[in-house]
DNA sequence: ACCTGAACACCGTTCAAGT
DNA sequence: ACCTGAACACCGTTCAAGT
């Protein structure tokens, strides 16, 4: 059911996920969907559900520390919306609040509470946490066609750099002068450097 | 013709937004609309590049110190967005670059250096502030029905909170013992809050 | 350059009816 | 519970033709 749903959007793109498209795969008429769900927003809550609980979310709770806990979980999830590229966009258009996002959620305050910050600064660090890592993955697969497998990375930012090439330095000096950097904003180093920022940021508050 | 979109989507909501809606508001047929913008993509970067012209990009470039400066940027694009719900979305959907966007990416940076980090964790820094501000108010968006005037931020978290009554406290201990801090997820405290975190951050840095 | 008319291949959702 | 059949009110985009 939610199956037909994903092969969809792997083959077709995000724009290819609909109510008509799911029910052709399954041989059956358009309608027939609404006996197993709601309306097309609730196919898309199931989506992103199922991408959620395919990323690694044991691995907030291991014995790692709580940095290296909280940096794998978010890059773990980055590869999961990067294996099903429409999620990420997805993810975006409601709010996070299935029972794979109370997991993360609770796992990621646990860690920010180990590491020290009080808990009400968890929390709020927590959401700054996956807002990050949600938008930086939207932003990314905006850039491609959205199925998978999407091109390597390095090859993605080799195609930023030649589109940053014909930019006016006269103009934009700044902007200009880092061409390279902003090629490689979709990295996983420049992804694991804003997690860095981020946590680099709490450590520097004053302690539970 | 871009006024008849950004009517459009102000008066239905994002997903109102469509060639053939513009066409109608201009009493016009619907391919008409093809003279002036090749695809309904084009159009939504249109949209995206109105709201982001209509923020208030100087404010990057004032007398004010460099953390106001971009403090108070980063709070006029949200409030752009709010007031133009659908926008919001769209920004995640393409990569920004069109006149505004490069007009503010340099102010960021420009702002960042003199605050005394390199140029390129300035860039960096950047990149990592704009996916946050979109990002954020992206999600805040998507829990209204996306037709301005929005509900007031105080009735927004009202209703937040009690959506979040009901957790099961003995399942998720650390988010039901903060359900008041998520409520707040949404608002300009918690907006503000992201964004010194950053910057915060960032003065942790090695210096230029 | 800017429009009309007609068409193609799609959408989500609802209703009534069947088994 | 789960499906069909038919319908309603939509989509983006293309082509050929007009002025």
């Amino acid at each position: 059911v939610v199956d037909a749903a994903l092969a969809i959007v792997d083959e077709g793109g995000p724009s290819a996920l609909s109510i008509r498209a799911v029910a052709g795969r399954l041989g059956v008429n358009p309608n027939a969907i609404y006996t197993y769900v709601a309306s097309r927003a609730a196919l898309e809550r199931e989506v992103v559900e199922w991408v959620l609980a395919d990323s690694d979310i044991a691995a907030l709770g291991g014995p790692a520390p709580w940095r290296t806990r909280i940096v794998d979980y978010a890059v773990s999830l980055r590869e999961s919306l990067l294996r099903h590229p429409a999620a990420a966009l997805l993810m975006m258009t409601a709010p996070m609040n299935g029972p794979s996002a109370l997991r993360v959620g609770e796992g990621v305050i646990e860690a920010l509470v180990e590491a020290g910050v009080t808990q009400s600064d968890a929390a709020r660090a927590s959401y700054v946490l996956i807002v990050q890592v949600v938008g930086f993955t939207a932003l990314e697969v905006a850039e491609t066609d959205g199925t998978p497998p999407l091109a390597a990375e390095s090859e993605r930012i080799t195609s930023r750099r030649e589109a940053l090439d014909p930019l006016d330095e006269a103009q934009w000096p700044r902007t200009a002068a880092t061409k390279d950097v902003a090629a490689q904003w979709i990295s996983t180093d420049q992804f694991i450097w804003s997690l860095d920022l981020l946590l680099d940021g709490l450590a520097s508050r004053p302690i539970a």
